[in-house]
DNA sequence: ACGAACGGGACCTCCCGTTTAT
DNA sequence: ATAAACGGGAGGTCCCGTTCGT
C-alpha cells in the first residue's frame, strides 16, 4: 500500500529486486543507523548502480520508510502467530514478552528497527509510514489485553489501549536505555522480565 | 595546562553569559532537536556572536552536553526536593510521578531533554556526559524504592535498581511514543498515570 | 565491503581522470605547498567540479597522500632504471647523484614532493603512506651501496642502510636549505656535488 | 636586534617579560609545532592576558621569529664556545658533531627549532629572521673548516662554505628524517655519527 | 591591564539528486 | 543502464586581531 515512491515495479524481477533492496538496506541501516548511512552506502551494499537505485526508491528516506513497514509487518505477524499458539488469553498475554525477547535475540535487525523509526521521526515531518507500525503493535497488544479481560483473567479497570501503549512504550524505552547506557542483551532481557513481572502482579487476578 | 579552551569563566558576568547561552541553547534544541539545530540558529537565538560562542563552547556537541548536564541536574534536584516533602517512603514514591508530570508540564525543555540525549547517543561515541544524567535518575528512583521496601511498605522481591531502570526507561519511552504518534500532553499524562497505577498495584503491599 | 568510497575507478576513462587529478594536484601542491593549497585551488586547477573530486578522493589529505605515492613511485623507478644502465656497482653508485639532479632539474614537481611529505608529516598522525616512499629510497640506495661493497669497490666498514639514510637525509636537507635560503638550482646542484665528492672520497677504495 | 614588532619595551620589567614570553613560547612551539599552536595556547601558557601579549608581539608569527632568533643565537654561542676549547683546528672541527648532539640531547627545544624554522618558511614570505640563524650556523662551520685547512690538517680542494652548507643541510635533513620515520634519538645520533665518519674519512689528510 | 565579547573570513567536509557520455 | 561527472548548498570548525567596559 501507499507505494512510497519510484515507479511501481511491474515485473516479477522488479519486485524481487525491490525486496532485495529492502533486505540489504535493512542490514546497513541496522549496522550504521539511518543518519550515518549514505545513499552510496546503500547503493554499494545493494550492488546496484545509482540509476537503478533511484528507479526503485526516490530517496534514502523512502527506502527507510519501506524498510520499516516491511520489517515491522513481518515481525508483527511472527510474534502474533507465536502468541496465538497459546490456549488461553492469559497464556497468550504471558507469551508476549518471551516472544518479543526471542525475536530481538534472533533477528539482529529487530533491535535496531526501533532506532530507525526514531531517527526518522527526528526528521522534519513524521510520515504515517513511521507511525503505522508502532500503532499496529499497540493494537495487537491491546487485543490481547482485551481478550484476557473478557475471559475474566485480567483486571478490567484498566483501559486495554492505554495499557498496551504503556507496554509498547516501555519496551521501546528499555531498548533505548540499553543503547544509551551501553548495557548488554542479558541486562535488557532482565529489565523486560522485570517489566513483565510488574504487569503480571498488577493485572492477573487470581 | 593549556586547556582545550572553552568556558571556565572567571568573572560574574562571564558566568552569567555562560548560563544564558546554556538556557537559550536548551530552548532552541528543545524546539528543533540537536541535529536540525545549526550553530547559526544557536548564535541567532542567543544574540551573541560566533566568537562569543566559541569562547564558551568549542563545539555544538560540547554545548549540547553542557545543556544536558545543566538541565538534568536542575530537574533532578527539583523533583527530589519536592518528593522529599512527603512524610513516608511510600508517599514519596507516589509523589514521584506527579512531580515528574508537573515538571514536564511546566518546563517545556524538560520534555525534550531526553530527545537531546538520544540524538547525542546516536553519535559515534557515547560520552559519559550523556549517560551520567540518566544514571542519576535511576539511582534516585532506586533509592526511593529501597526506602519504601525498608519501611515495609513496598514489595521486596523486586530489585530496586532493576525496577528503577524499568520505570525510567518506561517514562522516557512514553515520551518518545508521544512524539512519534504525535499525541498531546494530556494523553501522555494519562499514559504515565496508567504506568503509575500498574506500579502501585504491583508493589504496594497492603 | 562498503569501502569508504573514493576512487577505484573501473573504466579506462575513470582511471585517466584519476591520474589527471593526481598530476594537476601535484602541480598545485608543488607551487603552493600543502597547507596553502585549498580545495578550491585544486578544483579550479583541474577544471572539474567539487563532486568529481569527492568522487575520487575523500579529502585533501587523501589526495596528497596519493600524489606522494604516485610521484615517488614513478621517480624511484626512473632513477633506478637509469642507474642500472651502468656496468659496475661503483659506476651505478656514482650515477645516482647525477640521476637525481637530472630528475629534479627536469621534473619541477620532483623538487617539492619532499616538501609535501614534510607538511603532511606535520599533521597529527604520520601515516605509513607518508613514510613508505622515503623508506623505499633508502632501501634502493642501500642496495647500491651493498652491491658496491660486495664488488670490493666500496669501503665495507660502513653500514649500507646507515649510509643510505644519511645520503637521503642529506639530499632532502639540502633541498630544504635551498628553499629556506632562497638559493637557486645551480647552487643546489653544486651543494649536492660537494656531498657526492665527500662520499666519493670517503668510500671509494682505490 | 630588529625588534620584530610591538612597541619596544622600555622598562627593565618589560624586557624581562619579553624574555619570559620567548621562553614559554619556545616550549609551546616545541611541543606542538608552529601551526598547531594557537595564540590562545601561547597566551595561556604565558599566564598573561591577550592585551599584554599583543603589547609585546603583534602576532604569532612575530613571536615565532623572535623565538627562533633567540634560541638559535644562544645555541650558536654555546656550541661555538664549547668547540673552541679544543686546542687545534681539527680537534675543534671534530668536536662540532658531539657538541651538537649534546645540545640536541640536553635541550629539548633545540630539536624542534629547526622544525619551527621550516614551518615558518612554509608561510607566505620567508623573512630574513628565518634565514639569518641558519646562515650563521653555516658561517660558523665554514670558519672551522677554513681554519682546519689553513692549519694544513684538512683537505683544501673543497670550498669551506660549500662544505659547511652541506653539513648543516645534512644535519637538519637527518633531524627531519628522524621525525618523518619516527626514529628515536639513538638512531639519530648514530646517523649523525655516520655522517661525521664520512666527513672525517674524506677530509682529514693523513 | 584584564576578561568578555566582537565580527567575520576562510576552509574543509559531506553528500544529495541529476545529467552526460558510452 | 552504467560509471563518471555535475553543481552546488549547507554546516561545522577554527581562530585571528580588536574593541569594550571595568
Amino acid at each position: 500500500m501507499t507505494e512510497p515512491a519510484g515507479k511501481t515495479p511491474t515485473t516479477a524481477k522488479g519486485e524481487a529486486t525491490g525486496a532485495f533492496l529492502l533486505r540489504t538496506a535493512a542490514a546497513v541501516f541496522a549496522e550504521r543507523g539511518y543518519r550515518a548511512t549514505t545513499q552510496n552506502d546503500l547503493i554499494a551494499a545493494s550492488g546496484l548502480t545509482k540509476g537503478a537505485f533511484y528507479f526503485y526508491f526516490r530517496s534514502k528516506r523512502d527506502l527507510a520508510l519501506a524498510v520499516i513497514a516491511d520489517q515491522h509487518g513481518r515481525w508483527l505477524v511472527r510474534v502474533r502467530d507465536r502468541v496465538l499458539t497459546q490456549p488461553t488469553p492469559t497464556a497468550q498475554f504471558r507469551a508476549l514478552v518471551p516472544a518479543m525477547l526471542d525475536l530481538v535475540a534472533t533477528e539482529p535487525q529487530a533491535w535496531s528497527i526501533t532506532r530507525l523509526t526514531r531517527e526518522l521521526a527526528l526528521d522534519d515531518t513524521i510520515a504515517d509510514e513511521v507511525r503505522a507500525p508502532t500503532l499496529q503493535w499497540i493494537v495487537v497488544v491491546a487485543d490481547l489485553v482485551r481478550r484476557g479481560q473478557a475471559a475474566g483473567e485480567l483486571r478490567t479497570d484498566l483501559d486495554p489501549h492505554q495499557l498496551a501503549t504503556v507496554l509498547v512504550g516501555a519496551f521501546d524505552g528499555l531498548k533505548d536505555l540499553t543503547d544509551i547506557l551501553q548495557l548488554d542483551q542479558p541486562a535488557f532481557a532482565q529489565h523486560v522480565r522485570t517489566l513483565a513481572a510488574l504487569v503480571e502482579l498488577a493485572l492477573v487476578t487470581t
